[in-house]
RNA sequence: GGGCUUGUAGAUCAGGGGUAGAUCGUUGCGUUCGCAACGCAAAGGCCGCGGGUUCGAAUCCCGCCGAGUCCA
């Protein structure tokens, strides 16, 4: 269907033949009259390599220079090259292509190009084929993608297919390449909505440029078919090539990699770095490499066994072993992906990325920690930024690069830093949940792995090593980091729901007349709620400032504007009432001024603030967002670190300098191509505008693209106060500030606190901070002399007090209300009770309704005091509740009348302890298991049959402990007996010959019909989200079985 | 923008409704000619902030602030 599209006459009139890929039944276009396959791996292998292809070798700089001044020489116009950061795009980080420059809006048609036809070197990143990178000899994550472009329209052609191939094979033939060398294969090509024909440039098997002929756009009936998606022709249609500048570099030189043909100087420091033998001038060594890159070049070596199935092969072809080859070829390989890496990375900085944890940020910080783990394979100690600064100095055609050397050496440093801190943390965190998978004797799960990962950032690597010395086995999954960048090389595009109107833009008065607020226009449409006019005052939401609010009126009625959007030109005003409006109407607008001028104030404001904040920080600082109200507004800034207070005084005191210098502000309409060429990209600070012409905005030597209202002079904002900052995400800062009448506020409002407080402690306040600070020590102090004296009178207490013990089953009880005794007290007077053995303290006070609290010596416990249900039944009484442990317990209620009530109670149930036994047999517990009912941690309920025959296969020496309506425990003996020193758990015995013995709370017993839940927070807690996914069975196993592997 | 984790002594962390803990570090005492090591003891905490639930919250719930991390 597209057969006709590569019928050139430039092919017939010079020697090509068209012919079929006897491989793989490609079409190509060849001179040779022998070739039968189409030159394109897998059909062929590189024969470039140890015979380069051209008549001298080139480097990078001399090949780019050659590249764009044939071009020139042939009519095209030079163009800077764009940053590596997509600032103009929103629906990709970084630049991927040398067309990537000029889209959307050259290649839509709406703005006209920089020149045309035009050439360019643009360094593009692809973090696509991560894995690649450094083993298959060809692949890069940073590349400068040569290119010329020509943009066609119907009646406006410079040139198309003909030209562009004839282009391309004179460049060839003048570098050198042998007639027959070259190939080009058809290959239709289809990308991002747009499609079209396309020939790939073939030499030695190397794929060195693409020749891609735009004219097709993306179409729900498209005529015309291409894998699966229809397609139409397109009004414009555009010449977009691609030549790859490192490959042709590599094809001149015929070097084993790329690498080696590319920065063959770092790649010789590294090694040396590294300690590493790296000898491509012995030809035996260098065979390895060139074999290894051969077969890379015609395999997918995606993943670990793909890249175990080209060892073999490489080791096959050699004849040596695999394990020797590995030997040869990691540690090289890994001093490859260092150097791309760490070029990468200097493009990256260099160009302004700041690392952070979202967009195109997160990116820098993914290959930055990839380097960083590659270097410590190596064993490589020198700071990472030392090799960036290695690479900017060997990129002498980016002096931009140098000037930002000291900041990019900055972030790096930091960056490292924070990597170790995480690796450091996460390392202990991986050791810790290892030792439990060891308890266990098992592997650490696949989970546990992508958890460390996904939530700590720890590389599965790492915790695989750690776990390992734990003694911890682990599997470590595959391609891990390639999945992850490619989910992350694309923005989310935001589905605007466009509702196409068909009407003619909307004259924008607020433009011309920015101080008027009364308008008349004439209706052209209402939609429901919605008025369209030909003309209008109001301010429609845009550039992070909302819309003006006001109102419309038509003779005598009048609504309400609440809200103002703009689509595609089109003003439309949200109105609380279409009342009395119709299509033809002359209305009257009239626009809320306080509001807008509030706006255009925090508007101007902000950029000057911008301006300031640059000053300050640097030049790394990029608006990454803004929004403005009446109130306030707020700034969003890209910074590497934290904005320090000396710094943020600094900003606001520029920012208010800037309003007394009563700068004019400038405001141009210009040319889209113009204004780029004259300001570069510091223009699209906020966002890009779209259309041919974009407002220019001028404060100062801050230069922005903005469509806001604004003041006309800087003088007229008034006071800046900034207001604070905060860090929104890694990388970003927020400034928020106020200006005008708004800043006026503010501070109002802060000598309003300062004053109320100097006010409460009856000084000045420059007195504040002194007195504030001393007042807190005293506190402190106070605080704990306090805690002393308390513990000092309990001591008295006791003494006075235990005297009057009764003495009941050969305890001492002493039973007391103490008056106005707050809770501590109690406490340290119960606790000086019990430290004689025989004691039980049952002691109240009257504070605050009733505050109970009880006490018991180790004795009194052994003999089956428990506190903790004396407490609970004596707070009942008193209209509250409480708890605690056999030893100590506490509660208390509201009811104070009943305090000599209880009292009695709790002596009187110290009375009884000897009657109630609270050991029982396994079949008694049985019988209660099945009374019962279960539910879980989720709170889920359980097969009770399954609960009981667990618990009937319970093995000898495990304990069951229940309390407080819990199974809190499945316990073996040792950590039995640790608990129960620690008071944790209360004391139990082993029933002779019994297989199992419990415990059971006294309490509980009785109140069989309650629920009994399973298991305890805390022997999930370490790993929660593993235990969640398993079904309620395997978890009450998992504790059982934990019980055994102990004992 | 979304998800997950996290905030307790100077540091690293445990605990997880009922008197705030461990280890290291710090200080003092002992031992030593002195140091290290050791032994004993002490000091050091608004348990991130603000609400709520409760007789009682470091602990549970909600909100805020801070830190980390994965993804869009």
């Amino acid at each position: 269907m597209l057969e006709d599209e590569y019928q050139l006459d430039y092919f017939k009139e010079n020697g090509f033949t068209r012919k079929q890929c006897t491989k793989c039944g490609t079409n190509y276009w060849t001179r040779n009259p022998d070739s039968d396959v189409c030159g394109d791996a897998p059909c062929v292998s590189y024969s470039f390599i140890d015979a380069p292809v051209f008549s001298k070798e080139y480097d990078l700089s001399s090949m780019r220079e050659k590249y764009l001044s044939f071009f020139e020489k042939h009519g095209h116009t030079r163009v800077e090259r764009y940053p590596v950061i997509a600032r103009w795009r929103d629906d990709i980080y970084l630049t991927i292509a040398s067309i990537a420059d000029f889209q959307p809006f050259v290649t839509s048609g709406l703005v006209p190009p920089p020149a045309n036809p035009l050439t360019i070197s643009q360094p593009c990143i692809r973090l696509d084929d991560l894995d690649a990178v450094g083993r298959s000899g060809r692949h890069l994550t940073t590349f400068e993608m040569m290119a010329h472009h020509a943009f066609n329209s119907r009646g406006n052609e410079i040139y198309w297919k003909n030209e562009t191939v004839e282009y391309c094979d004179k460049l060839l033939l003048e570098l050198g390449l042998d007639v027959n060398g070259v190939t080009y294969k058809e290959e239709p090509w289809s990308g991002g909505g747009n499609a079209g024909p396309c020939v790939e440039v073939l030499v030695g098997g190397l794929e060195l440029a693409t020749l891609v002929f735009m004219d097709l756009k993306q179409t729900r009936n498209g005529s015309i078919e291409i894998k699966g998606e229809r397609y139409d022709k397109m009004d414009s249609y555009i010449v977009d090539t691609g030549y790859g500048l490192e490959r042709f570099v590599w094809a001149s030189k015929g070097s084993p990699t790329i690498y080696d043909a590319v920065f063959p100087n770092i790649v010789k420091e590294l090694t040396d770095l590294a300690g590493i033998e790296h000898s491509i001038g012995n030809p035996e060594y260098a065979g390895i490499f060139s074999q290894n890159a051969r077969l890379a070049g015609i395999m997918d070596i995606s993943g670990q066994a793909n890249l175990l199935h080209l060892r073999k092969k490489v080791a096959e072809s050699i004849g040596i072993t695999v394990e020797k080859l590995q030997g040869i070829m990691e540690p090289v390989e890994t001093v490859y992906t260092i150097t791309d890496h760490t070029r990468c990375l200097a493009f990256m900085f260099g160009d302004g990325i700041i690392p952070s944890n979202v967009k195109a940020g997160y990116l820098a910080r993914l290959v930055l920690r990839r380097t960083l783990r590659m270097m410590k394979d190596l064993g490589i100690k020198v700071p990472l930024s030392d090799i960036v600064e290695m690479q900017i100095k060997n990129l002498p055609e980016y002096p931009e690069f140098r000037e930002r050397l000291d900041t990019i050496r900055e972030i790096i440093d930091l960056e490292e830093e924070k990597y170790a801190d995480t690796i450091e943390r996460g390392s202990r965190l991986v050791r810790k949940t290892a030792l439990h998978f060891k308890e266990k004797n098992e592997k650490m799960p696949l989970d546990e792995l992508i958890q460390m990962y996904d939530t700590h950032g720890i590389p599965p690597e790492i915790t695989r090593d750690v776990a390992k010395e734990v003694g911890v086995e682990s599997e470590l999954p595959d391609t891990f980091y390639s999945l992850v960048a490619q989910k992350h090389n694309r923005a989310e595009k935001e589905d605007v729901d466009e509702t196409s109107l068909d009407l003619p833009p909307t004259k924008r008065l607020y433009y011309d007349q920015p101080e008027s607020l009364e308008f008349e226009a004439e209706v052209i449409e209402v939609i429901e709620n919605k008025i369209i006019l030909d003309r209008t005052l109001f301010y429609p939401e845009g550039g992070g400032q909302p819309a003006d609010h006001g109102t419309l009126s038509v003779n005598d009625y009048v609504v309400n504007v609440g809200d103002v959007q703009i689509i595609n030109g089109v003003i439309v005003h949200e109105t609380d009432s279409d009342y009395g409006f119709k299509k033809g109407d002359r209305v009257t607008g009239k626009v809320d001024m306080d509001r807008r001028i509030a706006h255009t104030i925090h508007h101007t404001a902000t950029h000057i603030v911008n301006e300031a904040a640059k000053l300050v920080l640097g030049d790394h600082i990029w608006q990454t967002g803004a929004a403005k109200f009446t109130d306030r507004a707020r700034l969003d800034l890209t910074h590497f670190k934290r904005i320090t207070d000396d710094e943020f005084r600094e900003i606001e005191m520029r920012a208010n300098k800037s309003v007394m210098a009563n700068i004019p502000v400038h405001i141009d309409w210009m040319d889209r191509v113009t204004a780029e060429k004259k300001y570069g990209f510091v223009l699209y600070q906020g966002g890009v505008p779209p259309g041919r012409e974009i407002r220019i905005l001028r404060v100062g030597k801050d230069v922005e693209a903005c469509g806001g209202t604004h003041v006309s002079n800087t003088g007229l904002i008034g006071p800046i106060k900034l207001i604070k900052t905060e860090r929104i995400q890694d990388g970003v800062e927020r400034i928020e500030f106020a200006a005008g009448e708004a800043a006026v506020k503010r501070w109002q409002e802060r000598d309003g606190l300062l004053n109320s407080s100097a006010y409460a402690l009856r000084v000045s306040p420059e007195h504040l901070p002194d007195t504030v600070n001393r007042f807190f020590e005293e506190w402190k102090e106070y605080k704990k002399e306090n805690e002393r004296l308390k513990e000092e009178l309990a001591e008295v207490r006791v003494k006075a007090l235990l005297g009057e013990a009764e003495d009941i089953n050969g305890l001492k009880v002493i039973a007391r209300k103490i008056a106005n005794a707050d809770v501590e007290e109690l406490i340290k007077a119960a606790t000086e009770f019990s430290k004689n053995n025989d004691v039980v303290a049952v002691l109240a006070s009257d504070k605050g309704g009733v505050r109970i609290v009880v006490a018991a010596g180790a004795n009194a416990v052994k003999a089956g005091v428990n506190s903790g249900a004396i407490v609970r039944e004596m707070s009942k009484l008193v209209g509250g509740g409480g708890g605690g442990k056999p030893s100590i317990a506490q509660g208390g209620g509201t009811d104070a009348g009943k305090i000599d009530e209880a009292l009695e109670m709790g002596v009187g149930m110290v009375r009884k302890v000897d009657e109630s036994r609270d050991l029982h047999s396994p079949r008694e517990i049985i019988d209660f298991v099945s009374t019962c009912e279960f539910y879980d941690s989720r709170m889920e309920n359980l097969n009770q049959a399954e609960v009981l025959k667990i618990f009937q296969t319970l093995e000898q020496n495990t304990w069951l402990v229940f309390t407080n309506k819990r199974l809190y425990w499945i316990l073996d003996d040792i950590r039995k007996d640790k608990l129960q020193e620690r008071g944790s758990i209360p004391k139990s015995e082993l029933i002779d010959g019994n297989k199992v013995s419990v415990k059971i709370d006294t309490n509980e017993f009785e109140q069989k019909t309650g629920k009994v839940h399973i298991g305890s927070k805390r022997d999930w807690k370490y790993s929660k989200r593993l235990f969640t996914k398993l079904s309620v069975e395997e978890r009450i196993k998992n504790l059982i079985v934990k019980t055994m592997i102990k004992s």
